[in-house]
DNA sequence: CACGGGCTTGATATAACATAACAAACACAC
DNA sequence: GTGTGTTTGTTATGTTATATCAAGCCCGTG
């Protein structure tokens, strides 16, 4: 039974993709559900645990919130900016500062797993458009 | 009706400082609920929020938990270390690093507000501990 | 081929986290 | 002391996430 998995995993990405901004796990359930009506919330969430790990999709913890991978093929870490207006993310990769973020952790002997980077604020358009306002 | 809110702010800091690792907002409003039994969550959000916005306090935003800010008296966005098997988390402050950060996410014209930094992972003892097993 | 163990998926239910919205209390100006 | 604005308390509900068990599939064995 595993295409059906997969099959779901494609779907969320699809619905994440078409977006192009972050999505809670239950609006995707709910688009869903147009087309899979008795979709159940545990579901969505495997298939989006499933894509995380793979890296096609990243879990916004600070929002609760996913989005697709945009610049995908980076499994690294990615730093992500966060347009607190418009909802907009832009993903950056920088393996320097991620060294040095180890290395900051590190001073007492932490070892990381997984780094968490998230900037939010305001993106370029929505900046420029507050200052007609 | 100022003071009320102060010491409610009082009592969950004296809480977290106790506990030392992270918390849930239930599990301090189960604490408080000792004292004052009719105690609801907005009571303990609010106190929360407070303390975070003035420093007191850290939000983990992987963990959907709080935790006292040990080394207070640094308003400046922190580097949190936290551990996945003890829970301990450390705090780092690092200038040159919110820095760089800032000129990554800023490369697009994004104008950053607040950094969320938090890396998961194994501490010094927990992974001398792991070591042996 | 049947049948049985181990794994993946699906469904039900419920737990955990968070806030909207309104009511009551206070505080300060007049 | 009355009105107005603000802070706090309470009720209710909304949102996010997972535990748990049931059902289906895969595949190796007899």
């Amino acid at each position: 039974m595993k295409k059906r998995g997969e099959i779901m995993q494609a779907e969320v990405l699809a619905i994440l993709r078409r977006r192009g901004t972050p999505m809670s796990a239950y609006e995707v359930l709910g688009q869903l559900r147009d087309s899979h009506p008795q979709l159940a919330p545990p579901t969505i969430y495997r298939a989006l645990a499933a894509l995380t790990e793979r890296g096609g999709v990243h879990r916004l913890e600070s929002l609760n919130a996913f989005i697709a991978c945009k610049s995908d093929s980076h499994k690294d870490a990615s730093i992500l900016s966060i347009c607190d207006d418009c909802g907009e993310v832009e993903e950056f990769v920088s393996p320097d500062l991620l060294k040095a973020l180890s290395s900051i952790a590190g001073q007492s002997g932490f070892a990381p797993t997984r780094h968490v980077i998230e900037v939010h604020g305001q993106c370029a358009s929505c900046g420029s458009a507050q200052d007609q306002a």
